[in-house]
DNA sequence: GTCCGAATTATTGTATACGTTAAAAAATTT
DNA sequence: AAATTTTTTAACGTATACAATAATTCGGAC
């Protein structure tokens, strides 16, 4: 598994190669559902979409299969691989114990204060986005919090694990935003894990947001299920 | 990241193209020490190695480098990733976060007998190796041990990220076997955690477990500290 | 001998060519 | 019409060609 990662073929500063932009491109489709999931794409059929040939196609897709968005299916093309009840109980419970690794990590540090503000920041527009009742805002605000609580964990595998899991489950949880019941007890959970963190508590930290991560989970998985949804 | 993981490109029982011989010797080549990790590689040389064109040897580097195990810079050829002590650190949070995880889920499955017996059976086999004196047989049976529990939970995708990362650290746990203490006290806990996992106790199965790897990041990371071991 | 710039080389990124072979279509038989 | 075989098609895997350019070498100025 590509655990892939990070920028791997990454350049310096260099213009990015083709094989690159490939990668960036089909990447932003997938997540922004701009790619349907059933069908089938052929390289050739890919390759003049973005005007460029096979090769840096092939390469692109390559890492997209490994790092689990795509299916190569030798004869039949590729496509964009639909997530079931099943993957989004795998990706859920994988991040659960990487994101309270990574609370715990947190806390151990402790984190500068520019981290801290940055989750108390998120923290803060959640709130706001919930009075003003944009879900949108709320769910870009959520999706910010956990990675900056990531990225506190110094650790550059752990958070390219965690962006590529969040990556895999966006486009679900961007299909069932408006399904599931508002998020008003979510942040309570939020404060309390980046409280933990300033303390330096990494045990409660690690426990509360474990439990905060289960519960979301769960109620995902359940949501999935009581909406008939097996794939999307 | 690459997520990396599986059989990504896996033929269902075809024979395996170019590219994936070419990933799965390369690969081999890594773990095994058989290739220089200082050491540039040029994309010409790998493939007239491997007798077969370039092509095929940059899928699979890209393959690798998604996964952390080689890495890719532009005008000097590909390299093996040395691994220093922050890498070490990176892997065993991660491992320790993900097996426990796994020892966790197991528990609350349960698993069946046949999984329960695989893991007595390498729980034994590594006090036999230790017995007989015999660390290559321990290290085995111990990577057996791991991996058979991670089996248990029953993600694929969390089955992935820890063989990776087991990967990932297979040669620094090699190098570093006949250096490392005796590892005699290591099989109470292996033998916790599956009495644990039997009992359907899955926050102890995961608390020992989690103590278990701890324990042993913290000694191989001063073990590469105290020999001055900067990388490998 | 050292530094700087021009010339050279080599490696990569990408395009393209091509043979193989699985899938689809057509033709034949029953 | 259904089943079976044959033919055709086309997608892929791989090799190869080629241009761009970073790295290196060389040569001259100081």
């Amino acid at each position: 598994m590509a655990t892939t990662q990070h920028p791997s073929t990454a350049r310096k500063s260099a213009r990015p190669s083709l094989s690159e932009r490939a990668y960036r491109e089909l990447k932003a489709k997938i997540l922004n559902n701009g790619l349907s999931v059933g069908r089938q794409y052929m390289e050739h059929e890919i390759a003049e979409q973005l005007d460029m040939s096979r090769t840096p196609i092939r390469e692109a897709l390559i890492r997209l299969a490994n790092e689990g968005f795509v299916e190569i299916r030798p004869r039949h093309g590729m496509r964009v691989k639909p997530i079931s009840r099943e993957d989004m109980r795998e990706i859920y419970e994988i991040l659960t114990s990487l994101e309270s690794q990574a609370a715990a990590l947190a806390a151990r540090r402790p984190p500068s204060d520019a981290e801290l503000e940055a989750l108390r920041t998120a923290v803060h527009d959640m709130d706001a986005a919930l009075h003003a009742d944009d879900l949108d805002a709320w769910a870009e605000a959520d999706e910010r919090f956990h990675r900056r609580l990531v990225d506190c964990s110094h650790n550059r595998r752990l958070i390219g694990l965690v962006g590529t899991f969040m990556d895999q489950s966006h486009r679900v949880r961007m299909l069932t935003l408006r399904m599931r019941p508002k998020p008003v007890d979510s942040n309570q959970d939020h404060r309390a894990v980046v409280e933990a963190i300033a303390q330096g508590d990494d045990e409660t930290a690690r426990r509360v947001h474990r439990t905060h991560r289960e519960k979301s989970g769960r109620m995902l998985i359940e949501l999935l299920s009581t909406h008939g949804m097996t794939e999307l």
